[in-house]
DNA sequence: ATGAAAGCGCTAACAC
DNA sequence: GTGTTAGCGCTTTCAT
C-alpha cells in the first residue's frame, strides 16, 4: 500500500531509489545521508543539503522491507500473549507498545488464545518474519517448541519455562498465593475453595503451590476447581461450589476475570459478599474498587513487570546478560473478606 | 533472530535457498513447490515429494522479508488505536487479531495515545513498512495526514473522518447519545451533566450531538465538561460537578473509563447512586453489572464493529467496494438511574 | 519438467 | 567526496 498505487504521482512518498534518480545522484549517497552516515562517508555539506531538501520536498519514504532484508533485522518485536482482552494482558501490551516505540521498534501482536497448538502455529508464522525479538507468555509447560529459541532474544513475561535458558520476569506467584491464603486463614476461614485459572499455566500452578504452603498446615484437603482465566469459568465453578452441601466460607479466585464470574454467580444466588461468603482474587484491577462490595485482591505490579520485560529484551538485543526476575505482589485490602469467628 | 545465529547448525530452520543447495535442486523449484505452484509449473511428483520431504526434515522456514520484498506485500495489517488498555479497544484488538490471523495475516499494533502528533509519527513509521492495510481509530478531526490514504486499503473503526473517502464502521454515536439522554429525561431528570471523553474525537462529538437533540427541548443549557476517555477525567470532572452549588441529578459519562472515575468520585464524597445522584454511561463493559450499584449503560456492539471492520478491510484488499456502517447501540438497563418525581 | 538469470529496493565494500 | 557493484533471499520470465 501507500507506495504501490498506480496513481502515486503527486504528493505521496518516493522511494530512496526514485529520489536518487529524480535528483540525479546515486542511491548510495541518498542512502548514506538518510541513514545519518554523511559524516562517516564525508559527504559534502552541499550534497547533504541537496539530498535532505529533496527528501523533504518529495516526501521520501524508505522501503523498510528492502532495508530489513539487507540489514537482517526488522526493528520489530513480537508480543505473544494468551488473550489481548484480559485487562492484565492489555495493560501489559500497552506498556510494551509504548516502551518499544520509544526505542524505535514496532510490535507484532500475537495471541495464542491459551492454546498450545495456536502458539506453535503463530511461532512458525513469526519465525520467517525475521523479527528482532520476542516477548511471550507461554501457554503451557511444554517447552520443546521454545527450545530452539534459547540463544535468541526472547524474554518470557508473566509465565515462564524454568527448564529453558530463557530469562523471564513474572510476579512471584507463590508468594502471592501464600499471601492470599494467609490473609484468609488469619481471618478465621477454614473452608476455602480455590477457583484456578488455567491449570497448565505456570503462573496458575505457582499460585496454587503458594496457597498449599499455607493451607497444608490445616488438616483439610485443599479444594482446587475450575479451568480457565475466564468469566465463564468463574461463574460456573462458583455455582458448583455454592450448590454443594457444605459451602466454603471463602473463595480465592486466581484471575481477575474469574473473580468477575464468581461475583456474578454469588449475586445470582442471592448471596452477599462477605456476609454469606468471602471472596479474594489474584490480579487486582481498578474496577475492583468499585464492585459491590469492593474486592480484596493480590495485586501484581504490571507496569513494573512490563517495563522490566522490555528492558530485558532490549538488553538481550545488545547481547547484554540479563537475569530473571520475580516481582513481589501485595495485598490490596478492601471489603470482600469477613472475619469468621 | 532465529536464522541468524552463528550456531544455527542443527535442528532449526533452513532458508529456501539453503534447502535448495542442500538437496541439490534449484531455488526456483523449491520456491514453486513451497508456494503450492507445483501443478502450475508441472513439477514431477517425484521432485515434489523430494522437496516436501526435505522441507519437513530440515525445517524449512521461508524468509518472509525477502518474500515480501519480491511480492510487494507483507500479509501484515496495522491496527492503530488510541489506547490498548481501554477495554473497548482491547476487545476490538482481540477480535481484529483473531480474524486477521484466520486470514493468514498478522497485526502490527500501534497506539496513538490520543495524540495527533504521535499518530502522524506512527503513520510515517508504518508507511515504509509496506503493510497491506490499515485499521485506524483516528484521534482528532484533522484529516490531512490521512488524505493520501484515500485510495489505499484503509478502514476507520470507531472514529472516522467524514470529509475523506475512507470507509468506516462505528457505533451510531448520535443515536447512542440520544437514547441515553432520552432515558434520563423519561425518568424525570432535568439537571443533567455530561462528562465527555476527548472533545476532539468524532465519536465523542457525535454523542454530544445526540444528547443535545434531546436536551435542547428543555430550556436548560446543556452542561458538557471533561476532557479525555480516562478514569482521571471521570474522577476530577465529577468532583467538580459535585462541588457546585446546584448539583446535577444525573451524570452521563461518555466512556467506560470515565464512568469508573465518576463512581470513585461519587463514593469518595459519601454519596450514593442512584439515591443522591444518577449515573449512566456510554460503552457498556461486563463489570458494569457488578459495580455498586450495577451501571446502566449504552452498549456498543464491539464484536460486530470489529468483525465488520475486518470484513471491510479484507474486501478493500481485494478492491471490492465497501460502504460505511453505523451500528446501532442500545441501552442496557441496570440500577444506577433513579426516577425523579 | 527444471533451471538460469533478472530484479524487488536497499546498504556497504571497494573503487576512483 | 561520490559512484559502481555485489548481494540480502525470494519469485518469475524465459529458455531448454
Amino acid at each position: 500500500m501507500f507506495l504501490n498505487e498506480k496513481e502515486k504521482s503527486m504528493n505521496e512518498g518516493m522511494s530512496l531509489k526514485e529520489l536518487a534518480e529524480t535528483i540525479g545522484v546515486s542511491r548510495t549517497t541518498v542512502s548514506r545521508v538518510i541513514a545519518g552516515h554523511a559524516q562517516k562517508y564525508r559527504i559534502s555539506k552541499t550534497m547533504e543539503q541537496k539530498v535532505r531538501l529533496a527528501a523533504e520536498r518529495y516526501g521520501l519514504v524508505r522501503n523498510e522491507v528492502a532495508h530489513n532484508l539487507r540489514m537482517q533485522k526488522t526493528d520489530t518485536v513480537a508480543l505473544m500473549i494468551p488473550e489481548v482482552d484480559n485487562p492484565f494482558f492489555s495493560h501489559l501490551a500497552h506498556v510494551v507498545e509504548h516502551r518499544l516505540r520509544e526505542s524505535g521498534r514496532m510490535v507484532l501482536l500475537c495471541s495464542s488464545s491459551e492454546d498450545s497448538a495456536i502458539e506453535r502455529q503463530v511461532l512458525s508464522m513469526i519465525r520467517g518474519r525475521q523479527i528482532d525479538g520476542l516477548l511471550v507468555a507461554p501457554v503451557g509447560t511444554e517447552s520443546t517448541h521454545f527450545k530452539a529459541l534459547e540463544r535468541s532474544p526472547v524474554v518470557f513475561v508473566d509465565r515462564y519455562l524454568e527448564d529453558l535458558a530463557i530469562p523471564y520476569v513474572t510476579t512471584d506467584n507463590r508468594r502471592g498465593g501464600f499471601l492470599g491464603a494467609q490473609y484468609l486463614i488469619e481471618r478465621g476461614h477454614r473452608e476455602i475453595a480455590i477457583i484456578q485459572g488455567l491449570p497448565e499455566a505456570v503462573s496458575n500452578q505457582d499460585r496454587v503451590v503458594g496457597i498449599s504452603q499455607v493451607l497444608s498446615q490445616l488438616d483439610k484437603a485443599i479444594e482446587v476447581v475450575g479451568h480457565g482465566f475466564t468469566i465463564e469459568n468463574g461463574h460456573e465453578s462458583t455455582l458448583r461450589l455454592l450448590d454443594k452441601e457444605t459451602r466454603p466460607t471463602a473463595i480465592f479466585t486466581l484471575g481477575n476475570q474469574v473473580a468477575l464470574g464468581a461475583m456474578q454467580a454469588i449475586q445470582s444466588r442471592g448471596l452477599r459478599i462477605p456476609d454469606d461468603i468471602s471472596l479474594i482474587s489474584f490480579d487486582d484491577q481498578p474496577y475492583f474498587a468499585l464492585t459491590c462490595p469492593p474486592l480484596t485482591a493480590v495485586k501484581q505490579p504490571i507496569d513494573l513487570i512490563a517495563e522490566s520485560a522490555v528492558q530485558m529484551l532490549l538488553a538481550r538485543l545488545e547481547s547484554s546478560p540479563v537475569s530473571s526476575k520475580r516481582i513481589h505482589p501485595h495485598i490490596v485490602e478492601r471489603k470482600s473478606v469477613s472475619q469468621v469467628s
